[in-house]
RNA sequence: GCCCGGAUGGCGGAAUUGGCAGACGCGCUAGCUUCAGGAGCUAGUGUCGGCAACGACGUGCAGGUUCAAGUCCUGUUCCGGGCACCA
């Protein structure tokens, strides 16, 4: 007879709800522990295979460290703005909320379905406004916070006020300088525009990727995502929000460096910051006042450079450019002003034009050409390069193309026969560097670039300013008012939230702005405070806006009067355990970091970094080994493996597939496999009949088995600690082998074995506790310890080898004596034999382990 | 092109520090049970040879270090992921 799952597991997610088993408090006596899984978008889809599968990994961790006594918030909730239930409003005029409620409700039910232990009074949804008066709430204090460089810190804007109040801008250290008297001087739009530089989120005229069909911008990131479904995507520019993530770029890096993280996802995260150290050289333009500012990572290479190329969008191109050469140069500027970077990335060959124009090598004193090309980019470093084809493989390129000098400034070694050299060597052309090696000549030139005043060593970072506007109707409002004047007025806070208007349909509004500009009587207000007429900002915000913050959220879900209570804050944070896909190794991960460092600048969280130890779950496949998808028929439905096999199953499949970190092919095979280990673990407890089974006796348990158990707890418990669920499930079903082969099952050992399946399959589990006559959950039971004395071997087998080749096994007691296991090798028929009457030139012996005789023949 | 990660039976995978390769599960084979199918139970299952004892070979490939290598070193091939004109 099977166990009746469905029945069991009914029972007791009822009686999980009903008795509020998972409901967590703060509780001082204890210590905390917060897990944290990515919550999902709920889309229309439902659940998907691979969710269930970092969250079973969370929840028996939770359910493990839960009965090892510590005090556990495990929450969920839904990250539900977002394009696919716009898109669907679209096409149905369906609201986005009724789509997002719905689909809301099926992921709810499929996640309360496997059993997982949620505390779900914390629950979130970042379209809920009274969630969302909380991102507002976080906008607007990046809007009122700037960036002191000097601290490193962020900092309410007032400080900048008052700074310039009583000193102007003397202590900045900004080119445009100006006294306190000049400050109080400015009109109230002067202030406004001048502070508007510093905000962490400011507005910004920027060439953005623009997807007509979708009516809304993307961000980089985004464009390959919807590209490849076939959308087209063109650069425009536009005025859009803007987030200054580089402020803190210095800090994302280093901080990195503390975190348990997968070593790939920190790598991704570091090449996404992108530092790298080099020189700003300023080349002086022949016949024009203007000096040229490029970025090199190679200053000891300056004396090689033989012409300057500027990015098309560089504004010195127009006013340095000959005659002569203009009209070539503005086409050129036009066609690649429609190009997006990866178009321009795609050309084989790389393209560009002469300016006419002439600028002096500050080493060389040499005139050299200053070419406009679309390779350079104006987005990094100064927009400008220094060309140093002898060291650089995209510059001798180009200098190949249009016939420019190429001068070698690092002697390659002889035997090197390619083009561009970028190998260490010593220099030479070069001056005063010659004989001197990179590293050394770096340092030498940069001291000569200071002391010349013609550069100086600078850092820069391949991080962007984060887009952060999106032209949607289903995102969080931006909280701003646009004044008449032309100034921006944030909303104040108990104006917050402030709440999507009613639409009458979804369509985008056929401009560049989002379908809240034809909310009309929402858009179009007046200033309480100056009278003046305003408009309300109709961009929204992006999806990740909502997921910067939620885990804050949950430690205090209710609160009216904060976004999350300091003192609670302060009980849970850090996260001590974050699981979720891989997708979101950077951009996610990135964006919560960086408002996380905000938030403790200005004091509301009490740790630089949320989350400290880090995993992802690895991707699930088909059972055809390839990525599961619906045109290709291999979807799995977890709806369909809870109803056959259960819940049970499903969590304990999922996790004895393989490493959590792998990606691995779904195993229908594989999932009644444990399907049959439950019902095993099943029938040693309950009869035929439903009574608990008479095998189960109040006998003392044998060595063996005890011996068995303990090394059973040592193995599940490390295992789970370590997250290697797998082999923790292996060592059971080792455990339930040896118990089925025994007619009487020692009680107390046995229900202690209930405890160790508990976290996989805590339905079957806590059935198993009640038939044992036990009254309420097993959530709280103590975890069963390890007794080391009794998981001890008393004889073990020890591998007789002969010139490294196993030749006998003999079993020994535990710690026989080296000299004692040497003889017993010599004594063996079997290495006897291979011993064939060689000399004998080494015997080593590992202890408990083997012995190796080495002979010589 | 660059940077990470990986490669172990028919399949998913296991193997603290170099110390019995293939745990556990799937599949397969045989037997028991059953009217039958299924389920359950028992035994076997890396390859080759052998009734067996046992022997040879065996962790992508080629070398090396070592008494001993899946594990360490060098080179190489393939697969997966990320980045990609970042000066």
């Amino acid at each position: 007879m099977k166990y009746d799952f469905a029945k069991i597991e009914k029972k007791w997610q009822e009686y999980w709800e009903g008795n509020a088993t998972f409901k967590t408090d703060i509780d001082r006596s204890k210590k905390k522990l917060y897990v944290l899984d990515m919550f999902p978008y709920p889309s229309g889809a439902g659940l998907h295979v691979g969710h269930p599968e970092g969250y079973t990994a969370t929840d028996i961790y939770c359910r493990f460290e839960r009965m090892r006594g510590l005090n556990v918030l495990h929450p969920m909730g839904w990250d539900a703005f977002g394009l696919p239930a716009e898109r669907f409003a679209m096409q149905t005029n369906i609201h986005p909320r009724l789509t997002t409620e719905q689909n809301i409700s099926t992921f709810r039910r499929q996640i309360k379905m496997l059993g997982l232990s949620y505390d779900w009074s914390r629950e979130v949804n970042t379209t809920d406004p009274q969630y969302y008066k909380w991102t507002q709430w976080i906008f607007l204090k990046l809007y009122d916070s700037w960036y002191d460089s000097r601290i490193q810190r962020a900092m309410p804007i007032e400080t900048l006020e008052n700074e310039l109040e009583n000193h102007g801008t003397k202590k900045l250290g900004l080119s445009d300088s100006f006294g306190p008297e000049a400050w109080i001087s400015k009109s109230r739009k002067e202030k406004h525009d001048f502070l508007a530089a510093f905000r962490l989120t400011y507005v910004s005229e920027v060439p953005v990727n623009w997807c007509e069909a979708l009516g809304t911008v993307l961000a980089n990131e985004e464009v390959p995502e919807w590209t490849e479904k076939g959308y087209t995507v063109e650069r425009r520019p536009m005025k859009q929000w803007m987030m200054r993530i580089t402020a803190f770029a210095e800090r994302l890096l280093q901080d990195a460096e503390g975190l348990d993280w997968p070593a790939s996802t920190l790598e991704m995260q570091r090449n996404w910051i992108g530092k790298s150290e080099g020189a700003e050289i300023e080349f002086p333009i022949k016949g024009d006042k203007r000096r040229i500012k490029v970025f090199t990572t190679r200053p000891d290479t300056v004396f090689g450079a033989t012409f300057m190329v500027l990015a098309p969008e560089h504004p010195f191109v127009s006013a340095i450019t000959s005659i002569d050469c203009r009209s070539k140069v503005q086409q050129y500027q036009s066609q690649s002003s429609k190009k997006s970077d990866i178009e321009r990335g795609a050309e084989k060959e790389k393209s560009g034009v002469f300016t006419g124009a002439y600028a002096i090598n500050p080493a060389s004193k040499k005139e050299i050409p200053v070419w406009v090309a679309d390779y350079v980019l104006m987005r990094y470093g100064t927009g400008a390069i220094m060309a140093v084809p002898g060291q650089d493989e995209r510059d001798w390129e180009f200098a190949e193309s249009y016939s420019l000098d190429i001068l070698r400034t690092i002697q390659p070694p002889a035997e090197f026969e390619g083009k561009a050299y970028l190998g260490d060597g010593p220099a030479i052309n070069s001056g005063f560097l010659n004989e001197l090696h990179v590293e050394d000549a770096k340092s030498k030139i940069s001291e000569w670039l200071e002391q010349n005043g013609v550069g100086r060593r600078v850092v820069t970072y391949k991080l962007r300013d984060w887009l952060f506007s999106r032209q949607r109707y289903w995102g969080e409002p931006i909280p701003i008012v646009h004044l008449e004047d032309g100034t921006m007025k944030p909303l104040a806070e108990n104006d917050l939230p402030l709440e999507l208007p009613e639409l009458e349909k979804f369509q985008p509004s056929g401009t560049t702005e989002s379908p809240l500009a034809l909310a009309t009587d929402w858009v179009n207000v007046v200033d309480r405070e100056t009278g003046m007429k305003g408009r309300r900002e109709t961009n929204t915000m992006p999806q990740w806006a909502g997921s910067c913050w939620y885990y804050l959220r949950y430690i205090d879900p209710h609160n009216v009067g904060e976004f999350c209570n300091r003192e609670k804050e302060k009980d849970w944070m850090p996260i001590d355990l974050y699981i979720g896909g891989a997708e979101h190794a950077v951009l996610h991960l990135l964006y919560s970091r960086f408002w996380h460092k905000v938030l403790y600048d200005l004091g509301y969280v009490s740790t630089k970094e949320p989350f400290m130890k880090l995993r992802h779950q690895g991707t699930i496949l088909g059972e055809d080994s390839r990525k599961m998808s619906k045109s290709r028929g291999n979807v799995i439905n977890p709806d369909d493996i809870v109803a056959q096999y259960g819940a049970d199953s499903m969590r304990l499949f999922e996790m004895f597939m393989g490493p959590l970190e792998d990606v691995k092919p779904w195993s229908t095979k594989g999932v009644e496999g444990v399907y049959r280990f439950l019902n095993r673990v099943w029938r040693l407890y309950v009869a035929e009949d439903g009574s608990l089974d008479l095998s189960l006796a109040d006998v003392q348990p044998s060595t063996q088995l005890q011996r068995l158990f303990h090394q059973t707890v040592k193995k599940v418990s490390e295992d789970i600690a370590s997250l290697r669920f797998n082999t923790a499930i292996s060592q059971m079903m080792i455990f339930v082998n040896e118990a089925t082969k025994m007619n009487q099952r020692p009680r107390t050992l046995m229900e202690q074995f209930v405890l160790l399946l508990s976290p996989f399959a805590p339905h079957l589990a806590e059935e198993l506790w009640q038939k044992l006559g036990h009254t309420k959950s097993l959530a709280y039971e103590r975890w069963p310890v390890f007794e080391p004395e009794k998981a001890i071997e008393e004889t073990i087998e020890i591998v007789l080898q002969v010139n490294g080749k196993v030749r006998s096994r003999v079993q020994v007691p535990i710690n026989t004596a080296e000299p004692d296991l040497v003889e017993l090798a010599l004594k063996d028929e079997n290495v006897r034999k291979h011993l064939d009457g060689g000399r004998i030139a080494r015997k080593v012996v590992v202890k408990n382990k083997l012995v190796n005789i080495v002979v010589e023949k």
